[in-house]
DNA sequence: CGTCTATTTGAATGTACTCAAAAGCGGTGG
DNA sequence: CCACCGCTTTTGAGTACATTCAAATAGACG
């Protein structure tokens, strides 16, 4: 399967789609090489592109006024990423994204998108549905973190996301649920036993 | 300004309609009032409708497995609201959705959304726009969560949605900003001074 | 191997919670 | 129109979960 054919299969899930529409598609993406720490977004920066990792891994993440960095999001194989408020709305991003392994991405930049929206009612109904999943992802997250313990949310992620858990540094995935790096040292540490 | 114009007005703001095409929104919806404390949206039966609030005020809420209420959403005047993993998905809903007043709304029912999207190209931009709003709205919220604290979260949000603040009960604003409602009343009483 | 970054461990602290009870408020019926 | 009932908010006291700051240890990378 070609790096293309993996974007592809990914729309399909979604929709079916006619070999012309498939080849506008692979027209619009670009495939690029990102380094380990690397970064693909910077804050006060505008967002320019939309990210479909094909290989590595990626984590978006913001700085506090305190200066200290909340993940906001991963992104392994399949997974979109970006500083969505920023790409959407084309303002300055706030978001760092930055690559935790050397990756491999397709890319495709604003402008493109919304012509292929605009174009197209069929991929006007991919980008629709894929906005419907990501909001729907967010909100069963904001559930866990009001209703789930420190505990039963570390829990829940590497149950979810065991390919996650090994692959990222200990200090990305405590931020990302919500406590410091130390708190979720001694929780292994009690969990182990 | 009929109900259905507000609707219209409302949808206006992400493109503009021919006539035929507001005809055929309008005859989508359905007018209905609902009284204080009725549910229209409860866990375990399927969230069949999306609702546009044109009076009144609205509290999406889950309880968790320790038996506590945890709030989700409010909806005021032009907000959508629902169950939206149910209703996007047709699943079995997890959520209370609850009359805070009397009020009045207007419902689309999955079907009909799903045949206004697929018909007609600027319907599926419009959902398509909509659910790219709330994705960028959680992630906000997600990321207040994350970087504030309490007394933080709970002074952006009266700044923000001042409307709300004085209209819903207390209980169901602290267990919207993540905390208890014992503690919002002693945090309101400090800020007091 | 040495340096830089990430993780672990320790001790003291603080923020927000729990449980319990009192006070306040709004709606309803006599 | 007032009295009562139920629900919401406030106040108090004790507690727990998670943080902070500091230092030691472990691991990754050139």
């Amino acid at each position: 399967m070609t790096e293309y054919e993996k974007l592809i299969a990914h729309f399909e899930k979604y929709v079916s789609l006619s070999k012309d529409e498939k080849e506008r598609l692979i027209s619009s993406f670009n495939l690029i090489k990102v380094k380990k720490r690397q970064f693909i977004v910077q804050p006060n920066f505008v967002a320019k592109h939309r990210y479909f990792v094909l290989k590595g891994a990626f984590r978006t993440y913001v700085v506090s006024n305190e200066g200290e960095e909340h993940t906001i999001q991963f992104a392994i194989e399949d997974w979109w990423i970006s500083d969505y408020n920023s790409y959407i709305f084309q303002q300055p991003a706030t978001m760092f994204v930055v690559a935790l392994e050397n990756s491999t991405v397709l890319q495709i930049d604003y402008t493109s998108e919304q012509k292929l929206k605009s174009s197209n009612h069929t991929f006007e109904t991919i980008f629709r549905m894929m906005a419907e999943r990501s909001t729907a992802f967010m909100q069963r997250r904001i559930i866990t973190n009001l209703t789930k313990s420190a505990e039963e949310r570390y829990n829940e992620f590497i149950e979810k996301y065991p390919s996650i858990t090994n692959r990222v540094p200990q200090y990305t995935l405590a931020s990302y649920l919500g406590f410091t790096t130390e708190f979720l040292s001694r929780l292994r540490s009690r969990l182990r036993k």
